[in-house]
RNA sequence: GGCCACGUGGCGGAGUGGUGACGCAGCGGUCUGCAAAACCGUUUACCCCGGUUCAAUUCCGGGCGUGGCCUCCA
């Protein structure tokens, strides 16, 4: 089995080799926390920790470090802070750590009910500032930043390759530079290490004053502390390819020596809603938390492997519900017996066509069409052994539920009725049948049904389910 | 304006220089008092215009469309 992975780097499908198989690391760019979590954010969280569940399942789960940020130091939560203050009298800093502690709670809560494991480490910026500081004083040290009027800036001139992930030629950039450039800067795109704070942003004691750091490099601080100087795997959004992850590479490489920051760097494409870019003045903004109050988290977790991960994607409610009708159909052929037994021994019984689908550049989408083979296998010659591969295939997924029936039910709205109610009425409805009066037969089977209980004759009896 | 990605049947989506993957939905059939479920069978495609070729959805060029990035949006 070897593991084949799309790296921006080299815009080519490489073999994966890992610098160091007892310790395979991979760092994906966490939430900056300061509103709820929408679905596009969902979309990483879920790509790569298939990723961590695969190399998990390859080289050893004791074997691989996963490490994703949590971003609290940010001027978009410095503004939501004073927004939510308002004309309260307490301190906004007061106000923004409650800010921050709770976005990163429901969203720690919103990934969980997703399905995706904990990463082995989730740092957050605010416990890495001297990290940064260090980095920052060590990028001056080395040439690669300057002081100036308060801030410290990157200076890209001083990186002759700087640019080599986007492949973004510098002169063009500046070019179609649509902002306009800060009188300290040397170059255009020098960008910020660490800014002045002032009494009402929070901000650190450093030597260029209290403030607090840019944007990037929290990032390259913290994966640094965690991975070291080189680990094996950068993941994140498109949309981060520049600036930020051009960025970390420049700050990490020139603080490091040159050693480069990532050998593969991985990107998932973006998702629209409908057809339409996602945005709050469209009105088609979705949040995790939102969409749980009407979908199963498993069911949104289908929908996006369903998608190659490097594919722009559509977000639909047609989607989901094929993709709930999908998972009905898979979970429908477990037991919990199968799914306990697969618990104790994950990735003994896993498809191996399954495993080669998802080392195929984590090709879900394929991955998920052998689970429906799968599926049919089960239901057509039912096995043991045909559940246990369904199920070990689904878990290396993260999509095998604890509690088999109680997933299989949530998947559909609740009837009203009870089940001896439902009991009583299918004995009235035989007893009917049987008297060859079908027209009040029909009567109870239509009464059921507007409660949402679809009934099922069969030569065994009649058995119902929820209505579909 | 610059750079980049994508464009396949009702929907989701593989794939290939020449026999129309597959899944969902639909349709037909078996079964059933009638349905549902189950099982069997089955229709519809490759954005447009050129070029290369015996042959292009597949290669090349040019359009068009959608989306992304271009200093803090995953």
């Amino acid at each position: 089995m070897t593991l084949r992975l799309y790296n921006t780097l080299t815009r080519r499908k490489e073999e994966f080799v890992p610098l160091d198989p007892a310790n395979v690391r991979m760092y994906v760019c966490g939430p900056t926390v300061y509103d709820y979590a929408h679905i596009g954010n969902a979309r990483p969280v879920i790509v790569f920790d298939v990723l961590f569940r695969l190399l998990r399942h390859l080289y050893g789960a004791e074997h691989v470090t996963y490490v994703r940020n949590i971003t609290d130091i940010d001027d978009k939560i410095n503004a939501r802070a004073l927004e939510r203050r308002g004309a309260r009298n307490v301190p906004v800093l007061d106000v923004l750590r409650e800010l921050t502690e709770e976005t990163q709670a429901q969203y720690l809560a919103d990934v969980t009910t997703l399905g995706n494991l904990p990463p082995t480490h989730t740092p957050r910026a605010t416990d890495h500032v001297p990290q940064m500081i260090a980095m920052i004083a060590a990028l001056i040290e080395g040439g690669h930043a300057y002081a100036a009027n308060g801030h410290v800036l990157f200076d890209v001139a001083s990186k002759s390759d700087y640019g080599k992930l986007s492949r973004r030629p510098l002169d063009e950039m500046i070019a179609g530079a649509r902002v306009e450039v800060a009188p300290y800067k040397k170059n255009p795109m020098d960008f910020v290490l660490w800014k002045p704070s002032d009494e009402n942003t929070p901000g650190w004691k450093s030597p260029w004053g209290r403030g607090r750091p840019g944007w990037h490099i929290e990032c390259s601080a913290m994966a640094g502390d965690y991975l070291g100087e080189t680990f094996d795997i950068h993941g994140g959004g498109i949309d981060l390819l520049f600036p930020h992850h051009e960025n970390e590479i420049a700050q990490s490489e020139c603080a490091h020596d040159g050693h480069p920051l990532a050998k593969v760097w991985m990107h998932n494409g973006f998702l629209q809603v409908e057809g339409e870019k996602m945005s709050k003045s469209l009105g088609n903004f979705v949040t995790i938390h939102d969409l749980l109050k009407d979908w199963p988290g498993d069911v949104l977790r289908v929908n996006m492997l369903k998608r190659h991960y490097r594919l722009p994607m559509d977000w639909t409610v047609i989607g989901m519900t094929e993709s709930r009708n999908l998972l009905f159909e898979w979970l429908g052929q477990l037991t919990q017996e199968v799914a306990d037994a697969v618990r104790l021994e994950p990735g003994r019984y896993v498809s191996a066509d399954f495993v080669e689908a998802l080392a195929d550049d984590l090709n879900t989408h394929s991955a998920l069409q052998e689970v429906h083979r799968l599926r049919n296998v089960a239901a057509h010659k039912p096995s043991r052994g045909a559940k246990l591969t369904l199920a070990d295939s689904l878990q290396l997924i993260g999509l095998l539920p604890f509690n088999v029936s109680q997933s299989i039910q949530d998947l559909f709205p609740n009837p009203s009725a009870d089940n001896n109610e439902i009991a009583r009425a299918i004995e009235a409805r035989n007893a009917a049948r049987a008297a060859k009066n079908f027209a009040e037969a029909d009567r109870i089977r239509d009464d059921l049904l507007a409660q949402g209980i679809q009934l099922k004759d069969s030569p065994s009896g009649t058995t119902w389910e929820v209505k579909r």
